[in-house]
DNA sequence: CCCTTTTTGAAATTGAATTTCAATTTCATT
DNA sequence: AATGAAATTGAAATTCAATTTCAAAAAGGG
């Protein structure tokens, strides 16, 4: 994302443009997702050591706020953010050996939720869905370990 | 759950049989699941107030270990559990109005699971699947209020 | 009943998420 | 460029569920 285009969404909300939010937002959008804070924090504290814990969670917020992020739950219970800029819902496959997070997007998934709504009379926003196995390199491995899911 | 088989199972794991755990127990298998623990707790305080919070937690991992309750986290972060009696796996539909939640079997969602994993090259052992959306109640009533999640 | 081991429960600890608040920065307006 | 109100920052404090600690109590085999 170009930075006028980040200040014009940051202004149009009525908040400010800080040097922190443009390094902060740079740095998330160059790095692979599903980072939690302390990881996404540690990364902006090699670029500039000044930004503070609390002000990378609060942009991580905001960003999520405007659509550019979205925050993740997996088993884990950690909260993890991951870039929205390419584009549409997925879903995600982890890994139970070595932590690995494919994302996929299915239709079918799509009709299937849409079916089983229906059934039960509800009308559905939004849905999750995770598979935890494991990967091919970790079945060959067999060593199962690092498991967090 | 007969109390014996229950101070059976348990003596099978070189553990104890106590008063708590088993008042734990039959209250437990006799609620509504997906309660967290200090619903639960407030439940088993209402029948003895003596038995503590820490106890009831660790009778729920304990019964968690022993098969017979299931750890669920949605998306509101909270653990929850519910009774496992009933048998098989299944889903969640989450209603954004009100809270209920309603449990759900679906075939074409393992099959569908299946396909999606062989395609990535992974062996998948479980999968975690949530539907929110509105209820018939919430959705006629339009007041989306009291949200979770 | 005795003795060892397990369990209990209150309190302490952990750790992530969130809030507080004084100091600093932004930016619209002079 | 200077001013000042409002927003932002960041360290520290707080919250809150989850988990651990530890001394006292209970279980149950011998």
């Amino acid at each position: 994302m170009e930075p006028d285009r980040f200040k014009t969404l940051i202004s149009e909300e009525g908040l400010k443009s800080t040097r922190q939010r443009a390094e902060i937002l740079d740095i998330f959008l160059n790095s692979t997702g599903h980072r939690n804070l302390a990881e996404i924090h540690a990364r902006v504290a090699r670029m500039n050591p000044k930004i503070g814990y609390t002000t990378v969670y609060r942009t991580l917020k905001l960003l999520t706020r405007l659509g550019l992020a979205a925050e993740r739950k997996f088993a884990d219970g950690e909260t993890r953010y991951e870039p929205t800029h390419k584009g549409t819902h997925h879903d995600h496959l982890i890994c139970l050996g070595c932590g690995k997070i494919v994302e996929f997007e299915d239709d079918g998934l799509e009709s299937l939720q849409n079916r089983i709504a229906r059934g039960h009379g509800f009308r559905i926003f939004h849905h999750r869905m995770e598979l935890y196995g494991y990967c091919s390199p970790c079945v060959r491995k067999k060593t199962p370990l690092r498991r967090k899911g």
